[in-house]
DNA sequence: TATCTCATGTAAGTGGTTACATGATTGC
DNA sequence: GCAATCATGTAACCACTTACATGAGATA
């Protein structure tokens, strides 16, 4: 049986490519792969001790002066079995819980003031949304010209492609948002005329 | 302290418009809730159970012949100001999770057998999705032409915001696998070349 | 006869977060 | 002197799912 504890499959894709410490792989969920995954260190910790018992991953202890030992973890065949065993599985596609979405439908039940609110809600999402696409393309630009891309090996054109979902789905965000403004201000602007 | 179990600001929601019993409220999720929220009756029964022991909710018990007694839920006072301060709040925005991305990655390290399991993948994702557009597609010309929409209450059109939310996030992602399936082409292409 | 709908619930588990803890080293 | 970085971990909790259970009535 392949379960959906899905961090496991992201931590046996990075070990496929290096070995790595449980802090060394928490730190690239800030950079490549935050486009797509989010853990926290704890988390990590937890799943690489579990998968260390259930023969995944190995590690090995090395020992630093003034710093604690580090765990390096590197993965096992089985690991490898278990990484190919869920490729061929398909995914189960749940849809995403959007709090975003309660939101708008909770300011409609609100009144006035409930779009006033949604109204701040959006301005702020705006900025975050455009900051983070603004963040996006700035790599493309820098890591991903045409030229450079056709180069690639298949592995990094396949991070690429998760980079561009990124884009897309904060330009969509974007556009979206441009329709809830357009609503929201005739919905309130009404008010005023009246 | 206002915590983000969400489900129950949809509960309260729901609620604001309606009384409603668990097992109503559930159903909605496979229709108009559905297009952002999903939950269990499981879920549902046991968060409406602890908003009524802390108030924010109430029922009375509607006996039925041959079939369960309903519990008819209804919000209170002080769920109408749970749920108005929770609009206040700035939302936390998380990223979140995409498992399809981790799949898109371990393919790149898995080498063609990979790229191969992605292809699969990717088709039945492709097909899911133009599923999912088609049906939104539908519900919009059915119930939100331009001049319906026009006429309606606040709540209707908010909720409709929601529905564009899906239709925008469906073509971003058929947009998505277009590249994803040039890219596929192109790399498994060049085996067949060599 | 078997499955579906109505309508409720319990129990166990999973995936993930938050808070807390340790302890040396580096930089403001 | 204070915070940040390196590097690990425990404990408690939260949100949500899956499996199981009940029991009548309607439909295939």
């Amino acid at each position: 049986m392949i379960g959906k504890m899905s961090l496991r499959y992201v931590l046996l894709t990075v070990l496929m490519e290096t070995d790595a410490t449980g802090y060394e792989i928490t730190k690239e969920f800030d950079t490549v792969l935050g486009y797509f995954w989010q853990a926290s260190h704890q988390h990590v910790y937890r799943e690489l001790k579990r998968m260390e018992e259930e023969g995944l991953v190995r590690f090995e202890v090395a020992p630093q002066e003034g710093k604690p030992d580090r765990k390096v973890y590197s993965i096992t065949g089985s690991g490898r079995d278990l990484l190919r065993a869920w490729m061929a599985e398909p995914l189960s596609q749940r849809r995403v819980n959007d709090e975003l979405m309660v939101r708008v439908v909770a300011a409609g039940v609100l009144g006035a003031e409930g779009l006033e609110l949604l109204k701040k809600e959006m301005a702020a999402r705006r900025i975050a949304h455009e900051k983070r696409l603004k963040e996006y393309l700035e790599i493309e630009t820098e890591h991903y010209s045409p030229e450079a891309v056709a180069g690639m090996p298949d592995a990094i054109r396949l991070v690429y492609l998760t980079l561009r979902r990124g884009i897309l789905v904060q330009r969509a965000t974007l556009d979206w948002l441009d329709e809830v403004d357009a609503t929201l201000a005739e919905l309130t602007g009404r008010v005023g005329e009246g």
